[in-house]
Parts: structure tokens; C-alpha cells; sequence
DNA sequence: GCAGTTAGTGTATACGTTACACCAACATAG
DNA sequence: CTATGTTGGTGTAACGTATACACTAACTGC
């Protein structure tokens, strides 16, 4: 099966979804796009894959421009390839998705003439393309994800308290948890190690500071 | 960010990991390849996605020729794209696997002249491309589908007996099941029914036949 | 009618999940 | 300095789910 010279050819880009917690909500990078299509348009970061780029790399590299950070996890989520998504031509996105702890976080506005932003899940602009259905998509990945896996580490800081944690959980999940189990289930997996050090912030009793025991890996549990 | 004329541009194609139980084993179906590179070699079935093409669309045509079949459930797996996949030029492979009662199989052998064959698991030929890691991670991912999902059921005929859906289970999970907790469970999550047809096949009792509820969907359970 | 073979059934125990309420420690105001 | 407000931190009982386990039922073939 010969490869036909000018038919089944496509651009190859990816798109990301940057999951950060900011002000207390958990939130999405967009960037504003400069060009039509969809001029104006916020949209996912990405860009097209070079000619020798591997795709994964691709993802960290456009993942790094836009957050000024390295080292994040970063997963393959779904490749969107409709002959109708972008109306030039044939456009192939891969999906990833990524979790930033926020205090790394230096977002580069402008880095490259765009504008850049953080929106909360609830409130969303319209998207170019079909990036909603990635963001869509993301969302219940990275829910499903908490229930068997360490990933919500990945949103924290180097040193947190429970309660923050709890936080978290409760963000993605949207709903509220009980803080006596939630104790509990974090300490029973042993991810994360107590530190000798409190944190004192208003009037009531300073709360344990923990830190995560395996910061890099994000562990399948149970 | 204009697009470039001749980088970034790569061929689109589908592969899938088709799983089928024949001969009461787990076994995948594989095609010949005829031409370079790999020539000779044992490949997952797939082919180059036309230009207006939807990249499901594709894989389930694909499937179609090779199996004979229509209807079977087909699930995105993963996207490879390394540059060095191919040898002859950038080829991204949106890789899909699929699930097929042998009862509705007739492997039209050389429809396109090929050969075609099926494999058990354990018993794979070297592959072409980076196939092998396509069916790890397919083989994983239905084997992971199985503790919250009915997929399953997607691998039988019309009657069954709940012995056939345990052999099911064992083969693809690799380990034996007790035999009365495993029809507790399948029974509690109602998504069989019992026919009053029974099946004799041997100098023993006869087995009470079973179907499925939902033939068509895979459901989420738990 | 006996032997061999697969089909089919219930219960007790261990384990994990859920629900739930009070005291502790600090800052601030009075 | 003490009273109040606020968040941090802890244990136990009830419940439901998952596991381990052994015998009888129904048929065929000899």
C-alpha cells in the first residue's frame, strides 16, 4: 500500500489543557488567538509539530512556553482529527492534558505577542474549534484519575495542609467531603509524610504542613 | 501562526488492535505486510485515512474488511507519531482497539491479498512498527475495563452460559475466578438475563442460557 | 445403576466505606 | 486576661461489599 503523494496528508499540532488551582478554583491556560480562523477566539495552547519533533515534546515545549514551567505532568488524552475542525485544511490535534502547582507558576503573558489568561472551569469563554470537547474531556479524566491515582499531588505546593488537600479534592470532584475519612483515605496511602512545621494563618489552631513523599511519580493505587 | 507549507505535514493513518475469543483463547487479528518496509512481516490491520475522511470512520472500515463485520465496539486508544516510526517519512497511527464475538467473524482471507491471521496473546510474531506496543496498551486497557465496565459482553453470542462468560473473564484477566462469587457478581449487576433455553454438550447437566441485556452499549458500572 | 463431568447454589468472615461530634489551639476584641 | 470565633485535628460504630469455601443436581455413556 503505496503512500499517496498529496491525499491523507494532514498538520499535525497539539493542543493542551493546563489544569492550575488559582485563587481557590480550579482553572484552565487559554491563549488568545491572534489569526483567523477564530481570530480574536480564545483557544487551548499548542502549535504544530515539527518536522523531526516527537509529539509528546512538542506538548512540553508549547507546555513551557506558556507557563514558564518544566518538569509538569503532562498525559496523552485523545487525538481530534475531523475533516471539518478547522476549515483550511486537514488538521490533526493531539490532546494533552497538564497539572501546575500554582506556585510555580509564571505565566509569561505576551511571551509570544499573545494574550494569555486563567479562566475557572464555570465561566469559560467560547473556544475555538472543538476545544471544548478536549476541556470536556480532560475534566472527566482528571476526576476519574483522583479516585485511583496520586495526580492531585501534582497541584501542590511543596509544603500543604490537609485541609488544602481536602480543597482540592473537593474542587475537581465539585462536591463536598467528610474531613475525618478524607484524613484518613490521604494518610492510609502513604503518599504524602508529615513535616515538624505548622502553618499559622489567623486566628485559630496552626494546621500540620505535609509534603508529598514521591513528588515526580504519579502512582496507580489500589 | 501561518501554517508551514511543506514541515509538519505527516500521513494519517488508523491501526487496531482486534480482539476476538477463538479456540477458547484471547487472540488478535494480523495482516501480512506485502510491500517495504516490513515486508513480510505480521502488522495490525489499518490503513491511510482518505482526505475527507473521519479518522473513526476509517478505523471502522478498516475493521470492516477485515473482519467481515459491522457494528463491533471500537474504542480510541492512543496516538503514536515518533518521527522514526516509519522509515520513509513522518506517519502519525491513531491506534484503536475493538472487540468481536467470534460468532459474527468470517475473516475473508486475502480480501485485499493479504494474509490474515489470528494470534493468540501469548503467542505473538514479531511486529511491524511500533504495533507490539499498540496491543500492550490495548491489552491493558481492556483488561482494565473489565472491573468497571460491561465490555465483556461485547465478546459474546447470543446465548452464553455464565461458565462461557467466566472463561471470558479468566482469559483475559490471566487468573482463575471463584465460580460463585463470579455469578453473584455478573448477576447483581443486572445486565444479563436469563432465556429458558438451556445448552447439552456433553454427559452432564445441561447449562442454563443467558443473553444480554444491552447488546448495543458498553456500560460504566459502579 | 454407576461413574464421570459440568452446572448450580448459600453462608460466614474479613475488609473497606460511610456517617457522625467533640476538643484543641490560636488570634482578636473587649 | 478571658471570652469568642475560627479552623485543625481525632475515633468508633454501622453498614455494605468482597472473599473464601463444599456440596448437591442433572445429564451421558458404559
Amino acid at each position: 500500500m503505496p503512500f499517496p503523494t498529496e491525499t491523507g496528508r494532514a498538520v499535525l499540532t497539539t493542543n493542551i489543557v493546563v489544569f492550575s488551582l488559582r485563587d481557590e478554583q480550579l482553572k484552565l491556560l487559554l491563549v488568545r488567538r491572534r489569526n483567523p480562523p477564530f481570530q480574536g477566539c480564545w483557544a487551548l495552547p499548542g502549535g504544530v509539530v515539527g518536522e523531526d519533533e516527537d509529539i509528546e515534546a512538542n506538548a512540553t515545549r508549547k507546555l513551557e512556553e506558556g507557563t514558564g514551567v518544566s518538569g509538569v505532568y503532562l498525559e496523552q488524552l485523545c487525538t481530534f482529527g475531523d475533516p471539518g475542525r478547522d476549515p483550511r485544511e486537514r488538521v490533526i490535534s493531539v490532546a494533552y492534558y497538564a497539572l501546575v502547582a500554582s506556585e510555580r507558576l509564571q505565566v509569561r503573558s505576551d511571551a509570544h505577542g499573545e494574550d494569555v489568561g486563567w479562566f475557572a472551569l464555570a465561566e469559560l469563554p467560547p473556544l475555538a474549534f472543538d476545544h471544548a470537547k478536549m476541556v470536556q474531556v480532560a475534566r472527566q479524566r482528571l476526576a476519574a484519575k483522583l479516585d485511583y491515582s496520586t495526580i492531585a499531588f501534582q497541584f501542590m505546593p511543596e509544603r500543604f495542609t490537609l485541609s488544602d488537600l481536602q480543597k482540592v479534592y473537593q474542587m475537581i470532584l465539585d462536591r463536598d467531603l467528610d474531613k475525618r475519612n478524607f484524613r484518613k483515605r490521604m494518610l492510609a496511602m502513604d503518599q504524602i509524610r508529615e513535616t515538624d512545621e505548622v502553618r499559622r494563618n489567623g486566628s485559630h489552631r496552626p494546621a500540620r504542613l505535609y509534603r508529598v513523599a514521591n513528588p515526580q511519580e504519579v502512582q496507580i493505587i489500589k
